[in-house]
DNA sequence: TAGCATGGTAACCACAAGGTAACAGTATAG
DNA sequence: CTATACTGTTACCTTGTGGTTACCATGCTA
């Protein structure tokens, strides 16, 4: 999981990076909106991230211009800080589409929690996924397609829990890459071979594959049609 | 929108209806937990509300059980309130399944922002667009027209997403240019030739495109007439 | 009427993205 | 210690995308 921290009080940030690190959190740090929106123009959006954690006391400029830019077109989902307890500025944060706000000073806890919750890490509330003849028990690992039953590699569990959690959504290459080799340096070859062998290994005969690929945008776990 | 209240305190309920109704919130209210699984029970499921806010301090039990149960195969989401501060609380909470929570004591204008947010969150997973015959489900990146389902390629989808926030407005040429080529000089034959292309992916026998052209001020999507 | 601007369509093609198979190094199990 | 499976790597093939050009249609203006 990576996410993308905008916040001005240096200390904080690597109190936080440090625990959020702990929990298995990759975090990209920005200490003002302008270093912020240099990511943004850079990266082309914010879709690489799964959450920004945005404050909104930030010195240069009006932290709400962002959240609007985030917005534009881009999916990351916004966790904005403040240190005012006024209820104005959470509404106005609300309505401007932030989708979760702690209060400064927050426990680092509660904050890591929140984050895994907006990321939608805490979705896999389905213990089975169907798709056509395809069968998966998250809990209990196994994966059936008709009755034959399939054993996966655990990478290839991996990539397929991945995929029916946001099926029938497509998941992008760069999510995946981050998902299954979070720290390794990766190449794009590794990526089409581990897909083609869970295409293997979930085929069946006459049957198109489960495994759609949206050219340019990733692949979807979908009925052909 | 329909919501289940589960708090013991009759006066504060009773403000917390009021004023969700206000804002044209409809709610279920259960004073006790008991009562709260007797509504369970009738209803065969918690399915029916688009939310539960249940106080964790209730006289009769463990609020943490009925959220248990409340997750068990049901998918309305918990916002829990509290009055204790004690972080222990909050993380247990999340991490039975709660969703959200809220400190008494609370603004009523943010637990409504939050319960709508709580909420849509359901039903944003599920944001579409229908024009017609033409048929965008966003986050699932899936187009049909009637019931065929079309491919877009990565252009085309961002151009036809663009579109569909802003109709049945027009959207300008100069704000696709910036929108799908933001940083590369742009030639507006490109231009051209993505738009015949989205139009031909859209297109069905005998039916008008739903991409309208208003000269001089861009295009629009929007049924002819 | 010619001339020009705007917009639409079709065809071409270089090239990047995606798919497959085979091989090799390394871990793992029996 | 051997056999097996997993995964990284390379090579080669296929396909769709998107930039480009050429040509046509329409409408406005001189």
């Amino acid at each position: 999981m990576l996410i993308l921290l905008v916040e001005d009080d240096a200390v904080l940030a690597a109190q936080t990076i440090d625990f959020l690190n702990a929990e298995g959190i990759e975090v990209d740090y920005a200490a003002t909106l302008g270093r912020a929106r240099e990511i943004a123009a850079q990266t082309a959006s914010f879709d690489k991230y799964d959450a920004i954690i945005l404050d909104m006391s930030l010195p240069d400029g009006n932290a709400l211009s962002l959240l609007q830019q985030s917005l534009a077109g881009f999916d990351a989902p916004v966790l904005f800080c403040t240190a005012a307890t006024y209820l104005d500025d959470k509404l106005a944060a609300f309505a401007a589409g932030a989708l979760d706000y702690i209060t400064k000073p927050f426990a680092l806890p509660e904050l890591a929690v929140r984050v895994k919750l907006l990321a939608g890490k805490v979705s896999k509330c389905n213990q089975v996924f169907e798709l056509g003849s395809l069968h998966v028990d998250f809990s209990a690992k196994i994966v059936r397609r008709g009755n034959r039953t399939i054993v996966l590699s655990p990478q290839q569990w991996l990539l397929l829990t991945l995929l029916a959690e946001q099926a029938p959504a497509p998941v992008s290459k760069a999510q995946i890459l981050r998902h299954i080799w979070p720290d390794s340096e990766v190449n794009n070859n590794m990526y089409k071979s581990l897909l083609t062998r869970l295409r293997y290994n979930l085929s069946r005969d006459n049957e198109p594959s489960v495994i759609q690929t949206l050219k340019g945008q990733g692949v979807a776990l979908r009925e052909s049609s």
